[in-house]
DNA sequence: CTTAAAACAGACAGGTCTGTATACTTTCGG
DNA sequence: CCGAAAGTATACAGACCTGTCTGTTTTAAG
């Protein structure tokens, strides 16, 4: 039963660490394999014994990246709500979190999809898959402020906002984009509630 | 008086739209020299010519797009306004009719400013100012649709709505995010309105 | 202790990249 | 018609890229 070795593989590990670090502060074309296994102190071969190729690593990264940072944005929501706020005022605070983190560069997976060019490629895919799943978390924490009923129609605007605010964060290497999105989607609903 | 050559070099024009294509639809880094000097059809000391580095040639192509897109806009939107919309829908058609166009993969200043990923880059720097006159231009045509002082609160929200619109068309691979957009925005200023 | 998987170390193949150097050709103003 | 400017053609340097190959060392299960 038990693995033939170690847990998971620590060299894997730090591949995967160390190659989402390089990825998203200088890209994905821009960092090459030899760069990654210097700075994850591994071998070669050991980086192909794991990928099959860098394109491989790169899905990989998008997928570790995808599950660290989905339960970051959670802890920094709920630390959030237990200080009173209601989920979608956690929701743009974690944002704001997010973009004041060091090293922001924005989002990882519109950057791969940028990057990679070609939606055919893995990367792509998961990248566009993950923006699905992302928006439907953001659904359901409006669903929770302002019933399934406005959420449904509100959530693809909030969306939009919260999309544009990443964007717009890197642009103006500020947090201030946090802001103005969360203004206005909370005096959407407050409107949207009045009727 | 005369210039001592043709108007302003057939070859040096070539190379920047054959450059902007490839920029654009394939990514800065993910096209080298001698794919531009190919299919522009010039010999590779022409380029060198007249562009010091590969990173000259980036901010040239960078400000022959903003030209060019920034009139192939105005032409869209005063077709719609000449139909009967006001400025701010005339905008958000526009809008949808760049996100239809053939080959459409974003903004480029946006894209760029991704893939360049350095800050100081003078590419990116462009394109951070870019971003900023692009939102001075929706802030006037905001002017015009609901007055100066809507326009002032109303604008880097409705920034937003169109920065993640664009990103969103992208990822989905659609143009309904414009009219999510337009629909959110004009609701918005029509609440204003009201009060 | 044996053994096989896992990782390390490093050379190398074959390609691509930016940028330079050299020599030839075309164009056109004076 | 001369000469300078602009463009062409091509070879090349030197760095870097992904991926492969070969061989050694470490690790841990049985």
């Amino acid at each position: 039963m038990s693995k033939t070795r170690a847990k998971s593989s620590e060299a894997r590990q730090r591949i995967v660490e160390t190659a989402e670090r390089l990825f998203y502060s200088e890209g994905v074309r821009a960092v090459g394999i030899d760069r990654i296994i210097a700075e994850a102190a591994v071998a070669k071969m050991s980086l192909y014994n794991h990928f099959p190729s860098k394109d491989d690593l790169i899905l990989a990264v998008l997928q570790y990246r995808e599950e660290k940072y989905g339960s970051m944005f959670m802890k920094w929501m709920e630390r959030h709500a237990a200080a009173g706020m209601d989920r979608l005022e956690a929701f743009f605070a974690a944002l704001k979190n997010w973009f004041e983190s060091p090293g922001f560069r924005g989002c990882m997976f519109i950057n791969a999809r940028v990057e990679l060019a070609d939606a055919r490629h893995e990367g792509s895919k998961f990248s566009v898959r993950h923006k699905e799943r992302f928006h439907e978390m953001l659904a359901q924490i409006i669903t929770q402020t302002a019933g399934e009923e406005a959420a449904k129609t509100m959530t693809p605007a909030i969306a939009l906002l919260v999309e544009g605010a990443i964007v717009t964060a890197v642009m103006q290497q500020s947090s201030q984009a946090a802001d103005v999105a969360r203004d206005a989607a909370l005096a959407w609903i407050a409107q949207a509630k009045e009727k």
